[in-house]
DNA sequence: GCGACAG
DNA sequence: ATCTTGTCGC
């Protein structure tokens, strides 16, 4: 996959107030809405409890049951040193399709607010190693969940102009409609709006979901739920159906997993 | 000055 | 993100 928007790539050497700017410029051309094709029925992975497999070179299309299904990426980074891994995985259903990864040095610290900055380059050259056009795309960060509502999801969705979901495990800013502290149901959503941190939208915005998947059965120990906003291209609602819809009885995607346990691997091979 | 802060 | 042992549970 190749830069659409060359003038979007997050350059490291730009100054505070030139990396707010672009992020305000992006912010504006990211498209909140539905825009992608991707039915969260046509993605769901259900069934029993199991990890995907890795595609056979042979396989033909008579005997792949998914065929016809969409093609979903996760991109996850890991840093050895001074240097930053990003893993990129394709996933047909539980299938993996196709990986790829790229190794950068990190030319700046992590920043909150500016995190594309520090991990983007090495994303987008991950995505230009990679042979396969994703129908989507789960990034490990907050999208629409942003001070300028253009974090990694977002910045990385429009560069490359393809539908991106965030999924953080943290929350980078916004407030919960309810409280988050305190053990929620699977599968139950709470809507996160903007507050006086998010400098571009107006106060209340539903600016993405926290998104409980995975839920004990003991009543005192609790999971955290993930934190889940359109990156491009992917409606608010929808984008919390696509995490529910893909993750295979564990906390993250399944995308999303596998890049994890990708990115872990090559961590030890380089 | 103090608190908050994705990965 | 990363540094790390034991431990609880299916």
């Amino acid at each position: 996959m190749d830069v659409v928007r060359p003038e979007f790539v997050p350059d490291p050497s730009l100054s505070t107030a030139e990396m707010e700017a672009l992020q305000r410029d992006i912010a504006d051309v990211a498209v909140f809405d539905d825009d992608h094709g991707v039915d969260p029925a046509a993605v769901a992975i259900d069934g029993p409890v199991g990890q995907s497999t890795l595609g056979e070179a042979g396989d033909g299309a008579a005997d792949e049951p998914d065929a016809d299904r969409p093609l979903v990426a996760g991109v996850d980074q890991a840093f050895v040193g001074d240097r930053a891994v990003s893993a990129v995985v394709v996933l047909r259903g539980r299938t993996v399709v196709e990986r790829a990864f790229a190794v950068e040095p990190t030319e700046i610290p992590y920043v909150p607010g500016l995190l594309s900055f520090r991990e983007g380059g090495a994303i987008l050259s991950a995505f230009a190693e990679l042979d396969a056009d994703p129908d989507l795309v789960f990034v490990d960060g907050s999208g629409r969940i942003h001070y300028r509502e253009a974090g990694l999801a977002t910045h990385v969705g429009v560069t490359l102009d393809v539908p991106t979901v965030g999924v953080a495990k943290n929350l980078l800013c916004g407030t919960p409609r309810e409280s988050l502290d305190r053990k929620l149901p699977e599968g139950t959503r709470v809507p996160i709006d903007a507050d006086g941190d998010v400098e571009t939208a107006e106060r209340g915005t539903c600016i993405g979901y926290a998104v409980q998947t995975r839920q004990y059965e003991s009543e005192t120990q609790y999971v955290n739920p993930l934190l889940v906003s359109p990156g491009h291209r992917v409606g608010t609602e929808t984008a919390a159906d696509l995490v529910l819809a893909t993750a295979a009885g564990y906390k993250l995607p399944e995308p999303t997993r596998v890049a994890d346990s990708y990115a872990d691997e090559l961590k030890s091979e380089v």
